[in-house]
DNA sequence: GGCTGAAGTATACATGCGTAGACATATTTC
DNA sequence: GAAATATGTCTACGCATGTATACTTCAGCC
């Protein structure tokens, strides 16, 4: 028999697709706990049970599994993302739906919040953008009626990469430990404000 | 004669005080401009004119200077540290002191956004929340009344933060492109609404 | 049932980082 | 003027990074 013992960790048979998406997972997690030059290639694949050069073998680059990560979160499991802007209340929604998805034992795996904790290198910033424009600005844009729709949905984007940073990577203790109907609350009437300027 | 050309450059007289602000003067630009991870200690040194060791020397370590840069980067020319609280019209106040300080050509040096651009980095976030915490917070907490003071303050703060990022270090189009006065108008509006929510 | 191409590994290279210790030089003090 | 000290430099170490090349091993097909 071989390796008779330790068959706790089967090696995972060849399976390309599976290593490729394993190692998406691993680089999600990674770059949304270092950011994007904090996050090394060996420690994304070592999450992936495989080597640093399976990183590259599959994305080309650091850079390429970056964009991918990032696309990956926008498009999918993101703030954003859902349906929350047609909520018959879409203040109050967001609102609850992003102090729930900033709780302190919440792993933050949003694409926003990845895209804002790499922000520091230039490449990473530059995939950021583009890709909150592709997606995000325009859902919310899309949500809005009235005068100014681009720069109020901007800044409604911006209050939201200003709250998860506050209360996620910056852990601000009044934030982190507010009471969460309070911050409702006061989140509600800010976006209220950007969503219908009356 | 000694070195008879190259008069261009004075090495600067020996002197402790002087070559002291001027390493800090470079690491608030680099700090602000890549990031605590991003910037190096010899980049730093070479905008001071001296090497890398002196940094050491001055400071002990790189995660000293950087606490040393945002401490006095918090506490004199941010856009809190001045009285702009105690304006008849905050909100508006802010408003526009915000817009005008991350305009694209100027470069970002206030102590916020260097917190925010260095938050990836473990040890950046910690001072970062420490010295928030400890100026900009109480700063802002003490010119609200009502209830809920420390939740609005914060959320100002998270505002503000969030605003530098989409402006100034994502550079989302929408917003850094945008007219200045629109940007005043809505901000100043958020902002009314955190500092009296009647 | 052996072979072929895919899946994965091992080793190495060039570079940059923060930091340390020994050394050189200018400034100050007696 | 000379000794003492503060100021600054040089060289180097240990480590980590992203990536390239060469190699090995498994999976599926005839």
């Amino acid at each position: 028999m071989k390796t008779p013992s330790k068959t706790a960790a089967p090696p995972r048979r060849r399976d390309a697709e599976a290593t490729r998406e394993a190692i998406l997972v691993s680089a999600r997690k990674a770059f949304a706990a270092s950011g994007y030059d904090g996050a090394g290639l060996r420690e994304i694949a070592a999450g992936a049970g495989v080597t640093a050069m399976m990183v590259n073998r599959y994305f080309g680059s650091k850079e390429h599994l970056f964009a991918e990560v990032v696309e990956q979160t926008m498009t999918q499991g993101s703030l954003i993302a859902g349906g929350i802007m047609d909520h018959p209340r879409p203040g109050h929604a967001l609102a609850e739906a992003l102090v729930k998805m900033t709780r302190a034992d919440v792993t933050p795996v949003d694409g926003f919040l990845i895209t804002l904790h790499s922000a520091s290198s230039a490449a990473a910033a530059d995939i950021g953008r583009e890709k909150i424009d592709a997606h995000h600005l325009k859902t919310v844009t899309r949500a809005l009626h009235g005068k100014r729709q681009a720069e109020r949905a901007a800044l409604i984007l911006a209050v939201i990469s200003g709250f998860q940073v506050m209360r996620q990577m910056i852990a601000l203790p009044a934030l982190a430990n507010a009471d969460e109907d309070v911050l409702v609350r006061l989140l509600a009437g800010v976006f209220d404000r950007l969503i219908d300027p009356a």
